[in-house]
DNA sequence: TCATTATTTCGGTAATTAACGAAATACAGA
DNA sequence: TCTGTATTTCGTTAATTACCGAAATAATGA
């Protein structure tokens, strides 16, 4: 998990995974869309991989990437842990502020 | 946004996190429970600051770090959103798996 | 096999970052 | 004002990282 976060850090790899949420893309069509040398995207992908947020799959001389949604519900559970055991601190009555 | 998840790639500063997460700490006796320098740490409470995920209070010659929460649910909306505009995607049947 | 297209690896550079100890600052109390 | 405690700032070093272009690899089709 912490490399999810580590590789969420980047700029340019949450850019990656919202172009990915849309469609799947090629490398190269990635590499269109954002102002980046490819060699450099490859880095990245490499980090992306590496954490499993996202997937490819070769199709002839295209490289495919998808994002695999499991590994960022993983990270949203981690997110909620962050706010969980908190109810041994004291609560000022400042739940449900409005409805 | 950015800057929380860069926050977030440190695993020192998880950690500083998760010890907030069950009650109010001193500077101090955050350094107590780490196995890092007090000057580093001091660098580790700015990023996380800077980040608004922590909040300070000064007590006399010592300063309460408390977890800033709301910080953390806009971080949770913000993985909420890696997952969405998923609905164009095609959806092979693979929802609600189970259940 | 050769040429073409797609992608990655390699080598190098500049910027960022975590870490440390020492010195500086902030506050409380005698 | 002086002392002690708490915390931060400063100066330095080592490690990591993003970036680039050139070269290497992979796969296709002629």
């Amino acid at each position: 998990m912490s490399d999810v976060f580590n590789a969420l850090s980047s700029q340019t790899r949450r850019q990656i995974l919202s172009l990915l949420k849309s469609r799947d893309m090629t490398a190269g069509e990635i590499a269109d869309e954002l102002s980046v040398g490819k060699s450099t995207l490859s880095g990245h992908f490499n980090v992306l991989k590496a954490t499993d947020l996202v997937v490819t799959e070769r199709q002839g001389t295209t490289i495919n990437y998808s994002l695999n949604t499991s590994v960022v519900e993983d990270l949203l559970a981690a997110v909620v842990g962050l706010l969980s055991s908190q109810e041994e601190k004291e609560t000022k009555g400042e739940n449900d502020p409005a409805i």
